[in-house]
DNA sequence: GATAGGGATAGGTGCAGACATAAAGCAAGG
DNA sequence: CCTTGCTTTATGTCTGCACCTATCCCTATC
């Protein structure tokens, strides 16, 4: 038939408005055209616009509210976003060779810092492992966990020697709350032993902590191999 | 007039959704019901079901495929997200008193490293900051930033003996593509003389480099007090 | 002058229907 | 058996419309 004018999709008035933020036609600050007044202007739906809108107030950029209206925010929320793959697939992509070792595994009460981290009641018990992942005869990371064993009972049953706890818990137990952290320290005795520092080296950890439905299921520490970077472009 | 259904809204059955999924009703690696099916369910528009649908995606618990339809991903994609504030907004919100110090300002030809990460031609020049960002007196953040002379000659006029550059080039620059790494590093001289660590300690920092259309504009390596965290929740 | 009430407005979300597009899977052909 | 191409189908997206709700802001009142 004829020529069909080409349909405005979402991406496009992203990218419209995107531009004239970043060129300044609309600065810092500044109130935008309506909802209404930018659907006429692009020729599309209101919702078309509303979604474009919504993505870059998630993204940063923007800050919406009902009746004030949407405006450039003054400073765009920086914000990193990182993936944090299992290090199994991580390595693997890399093309290396996984090896995974189980170095230590006890049942211990909790330690009080434990205990107070992850909500626990006194006199409670941990499954507490210390794992190597290795790439291709390398080490790669220590993972220091710690397990409820209370609200875990099953976890006694796992050998944890083939497999890691990390993959084990991510396939069996599901979690409500996720705490991250990321640190720089002085490496201690087993970042010395089985990762090759020299003690008081810096070390990258990732510190990650794990409820469901408030009660604490896993504290877990990854120390990583000596320059480490954790990386994210946008 | 007469009671109205409460209508479903995306939340709900997002949330009933997630709980399936939670609960081990909908198990890892299953497909779930195509969205007219569960549109029809609960009694909603199948846009409604594609807005919950698509914010399971996006926050990593689904994988979608069109034809293939929707599965509950095999792990859950981990990604942790990080607000990065400017340094001054952070220090004011803990109550502090934030205070802003330039130590060193100086024009110089770009040293390789620094072409080579920003993709700079031959012969550029690079503005050379160096400041430290105090909360109550105390040395909060050490900033170490270059910025391509050549992309930004407007740099040259401003002093940043009051503002701190992060704040003008927001205001001032945009950007069209960012890198950022977390990284733990030994203290080198200037960390050891301007945040009092004793050399080698191990410090935290962040590296973040910014393009503007594929011309490099700034990379800045910023220093974190002792015992510094950059931590999420969700 | 301070305060409480009441529009008017902008975004938040919902619905039903339509077409677009990617891709799985079957079928025809080599 | 392998490749190519078609059909089918689930998701991706857009359109218009409607109603809700938070809020700004103006006005009436104390």
């Amino acid at each position: 038939m004829f020529a069909v004018t080409e349909a405005i999709g979402f991406r496009e008035v992203k990218a419209e408005i995107l531009r004239r933020i970043t060129q300044g036609i609309w600065p810092p600050g500044s109130l935008l055209p309506g909802e209404l007044a930018l659907a006429e202007e692009f020729a599309c739906a209101r919702a078309t616009v509303n979604r474009a809108l919504r993505e870059l107030d998630e993204a940063g950029l923007l800050d919406r509210k009902r009746k004030a209206g949407t405006r450039v925010r003054l400073a765009p929320l920086r914000q990193a976003r990182f993936e944090m793959p299992i290090v199994r697939l991580e390595i693997e992509r890399t093309g290396a060779r996984y090896r995974y070792v189980l170095i230590k595994k006890e049942l211990l009460p909790a330690p009080d810092w434990l205990a107070a981290r992850l909500h626990l009641g006194q006199g409670s018990t941990a499954l507490h492992l210390l794992c190597l992942h290795l790439a291709d005869g390398q080490p790669w990371q220590l993972e220091d966990r710690w397990i409820n064993a209370q609200a875990l009972p099953q976890v006694l049953d796992q050998d944890f020697h083939h497999e890691g706890p990390n993959e084990w818990l991510i396939r069996a137990v599901p979690y409500s709350e996720v705490e991250v952290s990321f640190l720089a320290a002085a490496a201690a005795a087993e970042e010395v032993t089985h990762l090759g520092f020299d003690p008081g080296d810096p070390v990258f950890r990732v510190e990650r902590m794990t409820w469901w439905q408030s009660v604490g299921i896993t504290h877990v520490t990854l120390s990583h191999r000596r320059g480490h970077r954790m990386t994210t472009r946008y």
